[in-house]
DNA sequence: GCGACATTGTTTTTT
DNA sequence: ACAATGTCGC
C-alpha cells in the first residue's frame, strides 16, 4: 500500500472515529461480529450507523456490495445512504440500503419466477386491500356486522406478520378462526389471480423464496457479509425471521434500537425481538448509548422520571452534559380553545425571540386535536405544516387516475377495475357489477375477463353490454394510444381521455378545484419521474412508477421550504427533534388514551409515547392539558394525565389559567394567556409563562399577576429560588 | 343508476 | 361534531 494511501486512510480513520464518545466509538469500531446497540433518545444512533458502515468499508475491507442496511422509513433510508456517501466521499450504489418493504420488493422483482408472481405484479396498499376484502366478504356471504372486513384485514395482516399461511394456522374448531382462515384463503387466491401483493406479502413472499430456494438463499447469505438494522425495537416476527434467514453462517448483524421508544406494538412490532436477539446470537456484544446530545438536563430528567415508571424495561439511564435549561411549562387550560390560544401565544413569544417557526413542534395524541390548533394558527397568520393526515397518493382522485394506469399495466387488477369501471359514471351500476362479479367468480376469471365474456356472449341487457363494451374499448384505447408515450404524457392523456378530469371538475366548488390541481400535480410527478436504478432495476417506467407510488407514498412536499410550525401526532414525531416542543392534551382518557388505559401493557406503550414526545425537545418543553374538552360532540372533563404526576415537581413550572371567566358559549372573549395586561416591564407586556430576569433571584417564569400601574404585582417562579410575588415597579425585572 | 337521507363509529398508521 | 358509509326511493 502506498504511503499516500496510508495517510489518506489514516485521515479517513480519523474522520470516522473523531467526535465520537466512548460508547459510540466501541459500537463503530466493534470487531466484525454480531452486535446489539441500545441507543437512547438523542444518543447519536444514526451517527453510529453511518460511521459503522464507513468503518466496515474503510477499515474492515468490506465492499459496499456486501452490506445490507435496513430501516423502517424511506426517509431514514435516504438519510442513511446520503450520509454514508458524504462520509466516504464516493457513491455506494451497490449497497443495499432501504426499508424492509423496499428491499423485499427489489428482491421479488429480481426473483419473480421463484416467487411465483407475474413479472408485472403490483402492490396493494391498505385501502385497496380493504376494498378487496370487503368485496370478498360479499362473495362469501359474510354479514358485515358480524364479520367486519376491517377485522379480517387485521387478521390476515397479523397472520402474515407472524409468517403464518392459512395452512399453518391451527383450526381450533372455533367459528372465528374457521371464518378468518376461509377469508384468508379466498384473499390469497384473489391476490394471485389479480397479480397483486400487499405490504406484508412482500416480506412473507421473499422470506418463503429464501426458504425454498437454497441456491438463492446462499447467494444472498454469502453476499451480505454485514447486516445493519435500524429501529430494531419496531421489527415484527416476520421481519426478524427474514433477517435471521438472510444472515449467513459467516455474516454478521448489528441491530440498533431503543426499547423505550417502541410505540408500534399495536402493529405487530415485538420488543421481545431485542431479547430474542441476545438469545439467538449469544456471542453478540451489547453496547449502550446513554449520553444524550439533544435535550437539556431538565427535559431529560423529566423524561427519565416518566419512563422509569415502566416495569418492563431493559434499563438504561440517559444523561447529558448539557445545561439545566428552562423548567418545563405546564399549562392548565380551561378548554381546548384556551389551550390552543395559550400554545399559539407561546409560539409567538418564542419566535419574537428570533427563533424560526420551524424550530417548534406541536405534538398531540390523536389527529382530531389538530383542528383547534390549526384554527388558532390561521387566525394569527402563523405558517404551519401538518404531518400525517392524508398522503398525496391516497387522495381519491389520485387513486382513480392511478387505477387507470394500473389497469393499463395489468387488466386483471380487479381492485383497479372496480375503482374506475364507473368513474366517471358511465352507466355501469351495481346490478351490472354484481353480475360481473358473479361471472368472474364462477369462471375463476378476473373482472376484465368476465366483462369480455359478457360482452362477447351478450349475457346482459343490451344497455349494460354496450356500457361494458365502451369501457373495455376505452381502456384498450387508452393503452394503445399511449403505448409509446412518455409516462407523463400518457398520464395526462389518460386523465383527460377517460373523462376523469371533467368528472372531477364538473362542479365548481373549491373542493373540486383543488382536486383538479391534485391531478395536475400527479401529471407533473409522472413527468418528473425517473426510474430508480436501485429499486427498480429495469422495469418499464409505468410499472416502476406504480411501485414507487405504493412503496413511497410521500406526502405532499409542497411548501416544505416555508418556515412553518410543525404539527403532528406523537407517533409521527419519533426520530425528529425540535428546539421547542409543545405537547397538547395531556389528559387522562386522551393521553393515555382510554382505549389503552386499562391494559398495563398498552399503558406502558402510552408512557413510551410520552417519553418519545418529551425527548423530542432540545431546549424547551411545554405541556398543556384542558380541564374540559369537546370530544365526539360531547364535553368531557378529564383529569390531568398520570404522566404529568410522574414528572418531578421541581422541574415544572405550573402556569394556571388566569381569569375566572365563565365558559364561552359561542363568543370567545379574550382571557387566559392571550389576555392583554396593562402590566409591562420596559416596553414588554407581561404574559403568563413569560421568562424574566431578576437582579438577585436570576431567571424565572411569570405564573400570575395582579393589579395595575403602581400596584402591579407579578408572581414569578424562579428557577433557583422558588416562587415569589414582586412589585413590578420596585423589583428590578427585565424580560428575556 | 343516482342522488338524498340515515346510521355509524370514531388511537396511533414507518410500508 | 362530523365524516364516511349504507339504504332507500325515484
Amino acid at each position: 500500500m502506498s504511503c499516500y494511501k496510508l495517510i489518506q486512510m489514516k485521515q479517513m480513520n480519523n474522520t470516522i472515529t473523531s467526535e465520537l464518545n466512548d460508547a459510540q466509538m466501541s459500537a463503530v469500531t466493534a470487531p466484525l461480529g454480531n452486535c446489539q446497540v441500545l441507543a437512547g433518545a438523542g444518543s447519536g444512533k444514526t451517527r453510529v450507523l453511518v460511521h459503522r458502515i464507513a468503518w466496515l468499508i474503510q477499515e474492515c475491507g468490506l465492499s459496499p456490495h456486501q452490506i445490507l442496511a435496513v430501516t423502517f422509513t424511506n426517509k431514514a433510508a435516504r438519510e442513511l445512504h446520503t450520509r454514508i456517501e458524504a462520509m466516504l466521499g464516493f457513491p455506494t450504489r451497490t449497497m443495499w440500503v432501504g426499508t424492509f418493504h423496499g428491499l423485499a420488493h427489489r428482491f421479488l422483482r429480481a426473483h419473480w419466477q421463484a416467487a411465483d408472481l407475474p413479472e408485472s405484479f403490483q402492490i396493494l396498499d391498505a385501502e385497496d386491500q380493504h376494498r378487496l376484502i370487503k368485496r370478498l366478504h360479499k362473495e362469501l356471504n359474510l354479514d358485515d356486522d358480524r364479520w367486519p372486513p376491517k377485522q379480517s384485514q387485521w387478521f390476515i395482516n397479523s397472520q402474515k406478520d407472524e409468517a403464518r399461511r392459512p395452512d399453518s394456522i391451527i383450526l381450533d374448531g372455533d367459528i372465528f378462526t374457521d371464518t378468518m382462515v376461509m377469508v384468508y384463503r379466498a384473499y390469497e387466491e384473489q391476490c394471485a389471480r389479480a397479480g397483486v401483493i400487499d405490504f406484508a406479502e412482500l416480506l412473507l413472499r421473499s422470506y418463503e423464496v429464501l426458504q425454498k430456494h437454497p441456491d438463492i438463499l446462499s447467494h444472498y447469505q454469502q453476499r451480505f457479509q454485514y447486516i445493519l438494522v435500524d429501529e430494531f425495537q419496531d421489527t415484527n416476527t416476520l421481519q426478524y425471521l427474514w433477517l435471521r434467514l438472510l444472515k449467513g453462517p459467516d455474516s454478521h448483524i448489528m441491530v440498533v434500537g431503543d426499547d423505550d421508544q417502541s410505540i408500534y406494538s399495536w402493529r405487530g412490532a415485538r420488543i421481545k425481538n431485542i431479547q430474542s436477539f441476545t438469545n439467538d446470537f449469544p456471542d453478540a456484544q451489547t453496547i449502550c448509548l446513554e449520553q444524550n446530545y439533544r435535550s437539556t438536563k431538565t427535559i431529560l430528567s423529566a423524561a427519565n422520571a416518566v419512563i422509569a415508571n415502566n416495569q418492563k424495561r431493559l434499563g438504561k439511564d440517559l444523561w447529558t452534559q448539557g445545561d439545566d435549561g428552562e423548567s418545563i411549562l405546564l399549562y392548565t387550560a380551561f378548554n381546548e380553545i384556551d389551550e390552543a390560544r395559550y400554545v399559539i401565544s407561546c409560539i409567538q413569544a418564542w419566535t419574537e425571540l428570533g427563533n424560526p417557526n420551524r424550530s417548534v413542534a406541536i405534538l398531540y395524541r390523536s389527529n382530531a386535536q389538530s383542528r383547534v390548533l390549526e384554527e388558532e394558527l390561521l387566525r394569527k397568520s402563523i405558517p404551519y405544516r401538518i404531518y400525517g393526515g392524508q398522503k398525496f397518493f391516497d387522495r381519491a382522485e389520485i387513486k382513480d387516475a392511478l387505477a387507470y394506469l394500473r389497469l393499463i399495466a395489468n387488466r386483471h387488477d380487479d381492485t383497479a377495475f372496480e375503482r374506475v369501471v364507473n368513474t366517471p359514471t358511465r352507466g355501469i351500476g351495481n346490478t351490472t357489477l354484481n353480475s360481473l362479479r358473479d361471472q368472474a367468480r364462477t369462471s375463476n376469471y378476473s373482472l376484465w375477463q368476465a366483462a369480455q365474456e359478457i360482452v362477447r356472449d351478450k349475457l346482459l341487457s343490451a344497455r349494460a353490454v354496450t356500457a361494458l363494451q365502451n369501457f373495455l374499448n376505452l381502456t384498450d384505447e387508452l393503452d394503445a394510444n399511449t403505448r409509446n408515450d412518455k409516462l407523463g404524457d400518457q398520464t395526462d392523456y389518460i386523465i383527460q381521455r377517460s373523462g376523469l378530469r371533467d368528472f372531477i371538475g364538473k362542479d365548481r366548488t373549491e373542493k373540486s378545484q383543488s382536486r383538479l390541481e391534485n391531478l395536475d400535480e400527479l401529471v407533473q410527478a409522472t413527468h418528473a419521474f425517473t426510474v430508480d436504478e436501485f429499486q427498480q432495476q429495469d422495469m418499464p417506467p409505468l410499472h416502476a412508477f406504480l411501485a414507487h407510488v405504493a412503496l413511497e407514498n410521500s406526502e405532499n412536499q409542497a411548501d416544505v421550504f416555508e418556515d412553518s410550525v410543525q404539527l403532528m401526532t406523537l407517533h409521527a414525531a419519533k426520530g425528529l427533534e425540535f428546539d421547542l416542543v409543545i405537547i397538547c392534551g395531556v389528559e387522562e382518557g386522551l393521553f393515555p388514551h382510554h382505549m389503552s388505559a386499562e391494559d398495563p401493557v398498552r399503558l406502558e406503550e402510552e408512557r413510551r409515547l410520552c417519553y418519545v414526545g418529551m425527548t423530542r425537545a432540545k431546549q424547551k418543553l411545554i405541556m398543556t392539558f384542558a380541564e374540559c374538552r369537546r370530544l365526539y360532540g360531547r364535553e368531557n372533563y378529564h383529569a390531568p394525565s398520570r404522566f404529568l404526576r410522574e414528572i418531578p415537581e421541581h422541574l415544572v413550572n405550573e402556569v394556571r389559567m388566569q381569569t375566572k371567566i365563565s365558559r364561552p358559549v359561542s363568543v370567545q372573549p379574550a382571557y387566559g394567556a392571550t389576555q392583554q395586561t396593562d402590566i409591562s416591564i420596559g416596553d414588554n407586556q407581561i404574559r403568563l409563562g413569560q421568562r424574566i430576569r431578576h437582579s438577585k433571584f436570576g431567571e424565572g417564569t411569570v405564573l400570575n399577576y395582579e393589579g395595575s400601574g403602581e400596584h402591579a404585582q407579578v408572581q414569578v417562579k424562579f428557577d433557583r429560588h422558588g416562587s415569589k410575588w414582586l412589585m413590578v415597579n420596585l423589583a428590578k425585572l427585565e424580560t428575556i
